[in-house]
DNA sequence: GAGTGGTCTAGACCACCCC
DNA sequence: GGGTGGTCTAGACCACTCC
């Protein structure tokens, strides 16, 4: 089950064996995982080798340890947020619904001072603007509002956007994409969002703007986006 | 700097002494580590127990590692959000405001049917109800319900609610709390609302759902919040 | 006392990056 | 080629838990 000449690391070989393990029921919640030392010796393996791979799963919130008694598979949460950063279309098919686009514009445009501000680029450094009304189930969910530093993330075009622009900017540019952070705020609709989402005049509405980062920190994208509060709730998980 | 003889483990000191240098300033955004190596020989310490150190630091974004090259300070991100999970007390704190609570009730109720099924429990088993408003600066910020299972957490008091209950929890009933599941959506202001926080009849609402759980899963807290839109946005950070 | 996780060592070989 | 991080070994001693 374990191959030592793969070039698989055999830390992730067993962690992934160890989660299929738990998908599976093989190890229900509150069962004991075997012992580290038990691994080390099942697998022919070194117990370091073997806590690299359940320090992953304790850090995912899969298992828990407890000093001098064992590692234990954790319950079930009731509601199961999304792990990490995900784009809309990743989070509408986790949520059993077809995501979809409709392009309100597309343009190059010069930074105003807050937008430079957000990117960390000089005012007036062209950004690309991009708006886009996203569906799901063919429904407006969202209007959301990008920007792009042109010099950072060449290249874009409507195609990209209509597919997966995180998968552009670490595939294409080689750029690797780290965090985000959100902001969220609760707000009633305008007259724009009211006309592009279909919402009847000072509906709530879910302002998220996002700041997101590559590896080293640098900004890289920057979007406002507003959702119908009548389709939408934000899910998420924070550690203590 | 490193003492091999206290009882702090030497992972954590060095930890704490890579975060000390980048906080104050002697290690600055994209400068690059001393190599693991070095770190080793400094300080007459094993590789593998620097990489403990440095493996910590890049999980909570300190710095990050690029193959073959080096280890760096990352940039400081435009709007820092609080790490992790906090309760209202550290939230206000660290905004910079003094944070204060006014009571509206405190009882031991049978659970609903909903708030058994969210706490896991058996309907009608008997749930403390805490309602209170939370003040920031003495103004009126949330109003805020929880529940929590008396079995599980007995001996909670409103002199416990008035300091900290997750210190209780954790102090006096020796249970850790994991983490929480946080669901985020937009609304107006209810009657009840409007009163409490003081604020006009549909003013825009942030509605915030906790679900709170110990290191084993179990559920120990439900609350339900509502924050003036006015004063209040909910910001995270989200790793990819 | 036996078993568990927590920490630590002193090496090793690899792939990758830069010169 | 020399330096870097990524992976891995085969031990060790500790504190803690449970019986």
């Amino acid at each position: 089950m374990i191959n030592k000449n793969s070039p698989i690391p055999i830390y992730y070989q067993l962690e992934e064996k160890i989660k299929n393990q738990i998908d599976q029921g093989d190890l229900k919640p509150g069962d004991m995982l075997p012992s580290e030392r038990e691994y080390a010796n099942t697998y022919a393996i070194s117990r370091m080798t073997v806590r690299q791979a359940i320090t992953k799963l304790v850090n995912d919130g899969y298992v828990y340890r407890k000093k001098g008694t064992g590692t234990f598979v954790s319950e079930k949460k009731i509601e199961q947020p999304l792990q990490g950063l995900t784009s809309f279309t990743e989070d509408m098919k986790a949520r059993g619904m077809t995501p979809g686009n409709r392009l309100v514009h597309f343009k190059v445009v010069p930074a105003t001072s807050s937008v430079a501000n957000y990117l960390k680029i000089q005012e007036n450094d062209p950004v690309y603007e991009i708006q886009r009304v996203r569906l799901a189930d063919n429904v407006p969910m969202a209007l959301e509002t990008s920007y792009l530093p042109e010099k950072l993330v060449p290249g874009v075009t409507k195609e990209i956007m209509q597919s997966s622009l995180y998968e552009y900017i670490e595939a294409a540019l080689g750029k690797k994409i780290k965090e985000a952070t959100q902001i969220i705020e609760s707000s009633t609709a305008n007259q724009n969002e009211v006309e592009l989402l279909q919402v009847r005049k000072s509906s709530p509405i879910l302002l998220i703007e996002r700041h997101t980062y590559l590896e080293d920190g640098t900004p890289v994208e920057f979007v406002k986006s507003a959702y119908r509060a009548d389709r939408y709730r934000f899910m998420i998980n924070m550690k203590r």
